[in-house]
DNA sequence: CTGAGTGCAAACGTTTTGCACTTGC
DNA sequence: GCAAGTGCAAAACGTTTGCACTCAG
């Protein structure tokens, strides 16, 4: 993905900070706000709070990054796509993408509620692969 | 619905500010922490933001409410009741329950990835019936 | 009567703001 | 060169906490 192209084509100046702000974003799929900041200081420790949020709050104006809301846990930012919906672990706390066509659950609500629906907003939670499995910690010190 | 019975249920003492707060829930429907402050405090001249979110929190917890994170709007909150997904519209902030059997969706999804789905969380935005067809404050002074 | 709930004030963490300085274009 | 972006400090905001008082059971 060009990040440079991303930033111009919304009329935003292509910083340094920026750059890397989407980077993160890209690569690490869902990040929250602490996350990035922290992940951000490993290239620019003298970075700013201030400047974190600023760009998160115009990048969202410009839509080009996507708040994800997800059930009892703080935001996560990702760089905005097509249409999708996210899977999310209790455990681990993965968010992942998928990818799937609701155009007929849409058809059918519209029809149920005479709403005009323009967007869905689709979170399943559960368990990932790897902790259906893996349940170490779950049954320790149960020795009340 | 019964309020006294439902806090009981739940090992919460019976306060006439908690009534009043599922009653707020209850017919209001999906109500914001602001606005239940707002209209408690016409039961309740004297009652803390404090005790309003201490209830809410300890309700939350014994699952008795539920958070609604909608899109771009400030979380509001619900009685918990039966798996049920929500239409938001974005014009007038009106939400309404829906319910839809996503069960196809939910198979589908474990099968593509994997998943343990516990529980899903859809919302879907549009507008309403009524601001369907009352545009009367979009077009106001477009004249830039 | 006793522990849980309430109200108040203070504290807390997160997000926003104003302003001087720096940078992209 | 100039508007836009950055960093810093202070302010604002929403939420939580500690404590004395009150009330439900």
């Amino acid at each position: 993905m060009n990040y440079q192209t991303l930033l111009k084509e919304n009329d935003l100046k292509v910083t340094p900070q920026r750059l890397e702000l989407l980077s993160l974003m890209d690569t690490k799929g869902h990040i929250s706000v602490e996350a990035m900041y922290e992940e951000i200081q490993k290239k620019f420790s003298a970075i700013s709070l201030a400047t974190l949020y600023k760009n998160i709050n115009l990048m969202m104006d410009k839509q080009v990054v996507t708040e994800v809301k997800i059930p009892h846990e703080k935001s996560r930012y990702e760089i905005s796509k097509e249409t999708h919906s996210h899977l999310h672990c209790r455990e681990c706390g993965e968010v992942v993408d998928i990818f799937l066509d609701f155009s007929k659950a849409v058809a059918k609500v519209e029809k149920l509620s005479h709403y005009k629906i323009e967007g869905e907003n689709i979170i399943f939670s559960g368990l990932c692969p790897k902790c259906q499995t893996s349940h170490s910690n779950e049954s320790v010190n149960l020795t009340v």
